[in-house]
DNA sequence: AAGAAGTCCTGGGCGC
DNA sequence: TGCGCCCAGGACTTCT
């Protein structure tokens, strides 16, 4: 499940490989990807066009075009992008290829199709960007427990689909969103609007921290995660929860539990996550 | 408005 | 052995 850390390391394995290429055309065997505009005009914004740079928000990949259109792609749940020379042979679930000039191409891998690309004026002047009622960026220096706080004020539901809502925080998802619960040792289930001011503390440290060092061990692979090169990433060494079950927990030894919360399997351990 | 539930999608795991 | 059921979850939609 590619959250921040993951699109985080893309971004930064990406930038030297593809910045001041120019991409040479798109063919896509499931167009239904694109979200905006339709097929046809994302292939001719987005062919002959030369990428300057690449950022992110949230769990959006940003690639910025010389024509002052974004190409904006978010993977989903099961995407990749991966980069491979023309004549390596095409893995299955590729659904959109971007011909880059010279030899390589960039394969959106989605076995899912959860994944969505969109292209639109970088100013948002054509439209609303995907990211325009996202949350703060956790790993930005601004944000703050403060901050964290004033995001769920007011706000009664469970603190783990509220952090899962990514107008609360930007580019959590199910396994840093326990993994930073269980450090904070706050329980899921626990209303956002009970939470004292040393636990929003507490919480709002736990989440830079995991994200922090998850970017760091360049994430977390769990089933399909792969970088731009098809390895796995680091971080699933050091989860402490997630996918954990049955597995004594690594602070007090009790037997890691899965739950369901909000819908979503939910990893904790029932003596340092109270209710 | 906020919260909760439903929806999409398909490979893989599991039960019979 | 092989079939078919059901689960996984990010983000959007629908409902209350």
């Amino acid at each position: 499940m590619p959250e921040l850390p993951e699109v985080e390391t893309m971004i930064r394995d990406l930038t030297p490989l593809v910045v001041g290429r120019t991409i040479e055309g798109v063919e896509a065997a499931f167009p239904g990807e694109v979200i905006w505009p339709s097929f046809d005009d994302f292939v001719t914004r987005v062919r002959g066009r030369t990428i300057t740079s690449l950022s992110r928000r949230g769990k959006y990949a940003i690639f910025t075009l010389d024509s002052g259109d974004a190409l904006i792609v978010h993977r989903g749940m099961t995407g990749s992008l991966l980069l491979r020379r023309a004549e390596q042979a095409m893995e299955p679930h590729v659904r959109m290829v971007f011909h880059l000039a010279g030899e390589d191409e960039l394969r959106f891998k989605d076995p899912r199709k959860f994944g969505k690309a969109y292209v639109m004026q970088s100013n948002g002047a054509e439209r609303p960007m995907p990211w325009h009622r996202m949350g703060p960026e956790p790993l930005n220096s601004s944000f703050s427990a403060g901050l964290l706080a004033e995001a769920l004020k007011g706000r009664r539901a469970l603190i783990k689909p509220l952090l899962l809502n990514q107008q609360v925080v930007a580019g959590l998802g199910n396994i840093y969103v326990d993994e930073s619960l269980f450090r904070a040792n706050i329980h899921p289930e626990r209303r956002a609007n009970t939470l004292t001011d040393d636990e929003m503390v507490r919480l709002h440290q736990a989440i830079t921290e995991v994200l922090g060092e998850a970017v760091e061990g360049r994430g977390t692979t769990f089933q399909t995660y792969t970088d731009v090169n098809g390895r796995a990433g680091n971080f699933q060494r050091r989860l402490q929860v997630f996918g954990r079950n049955g597995q004594p927990c690594p602070r007090c030894g009790t037997p890691i539990i899965k739950t369901r919360v909000g819908g979503r399997g939910t990893y904790t351990c029932p003596t340092c996550q109270r209710p």
